[in-house]
DNA sequence: CTGGACCTTCCAGTGCAGGGCAAGGTCAAG
DNA sequence: CTTGACCTTGCCCTGCACTGGAAGGTCCAG
């Protein structure tokens, strides 16, 4: 399988695999004489668990890390659940501070749509913000 | 009032002040015979202005139209109105799905926590993710 | 044998909001 | 007179996840 056909199929870019292969995500393939890269099927495994943890919010860097201590030959089980932990804390923090930012803004909004907008005073930037 | 002073006031740092000149958020101020910035107060509103901005989540870029608006003499409501409707329809959509994938953590890591590691198949990277 | 699609490497840039450091000028206190 | 705190400009660096382009090699159909 050549990077164009592995790129199709895991709906990415030819630049994106050789990216993941320079920080340390994808395994080097084997090479055709010519030099193309020849992947083996194992690769769009690999890539869908890279989508999976990007899908839960983990950074390259922390797939990675995952992925190299299955790749040592050990379960990864404990350090992701530390990560997904981890996440969850983040994630609520998110979900806390934007919530808080909506009700500002809809308030904002608010007086936005109720005041005149001759209302605002020259000495100021704005007064809706 | 110089710009370590006026940093001081606005809690920042005094790069900061010369980036936001840069970037045309900060009038450039008068200077002294020495080439010194020399701002009067109006500077500390200005900064001000720009972290309630900042806090309404707005960038550096749309705070600096608002800016220019008002600079050029005219009262920038319905364009902060516009900026305010976009903010919140994308803090809504964030807010969706970060809830969603705070849902999906959730269950992976009440996964993780009930199995049994030794349950990971070799041919998985990691079931829980 | 030529054209076009594909591949290779390397270098550089994107957006956001600054931070770090260098080399030099200025000012007030001791 | 010197020390130390402050100021000036200029240039590059950060993190994240890519993306673009140049210059050249390979493969297959017509």
């Amino acid at each position: 399988m050549r990077i164009g056909e592995l790129a199709a199929a895991a709906g990415t870019s030819t630049k994106t695999l050789r990216f993941y292969e320079e920080q340390g995500l994808l395994l080097a393939p084997d090479r055709t004489p010519a030099g193309y890269r020849n992947y083996d099927s194992t690769a769009l495994d690999r890539l869908d668990f890279i989508r999976r943890g990007q899908a839960a919010g983990l950074t390259l860097a922390q797939i990675q890390q995952v992925l190299e201590i299955r790749d040592g030959g050990q379960a990864p089980c404990g350090h992701v659940r530390d990560l997904l932990d981890q996440r969850l804390a983040d994630i609520e923090d998110q979900l806390r501070s934007l919530t808080a930012l909506c009700d500002t803004l809809t308030s904002l909004r608010d007086e936005a749509t109720t005041l005149h907008p001759d209302t605002c005073g020259p000495d100021q930037v704005c007064r809706y913000v």
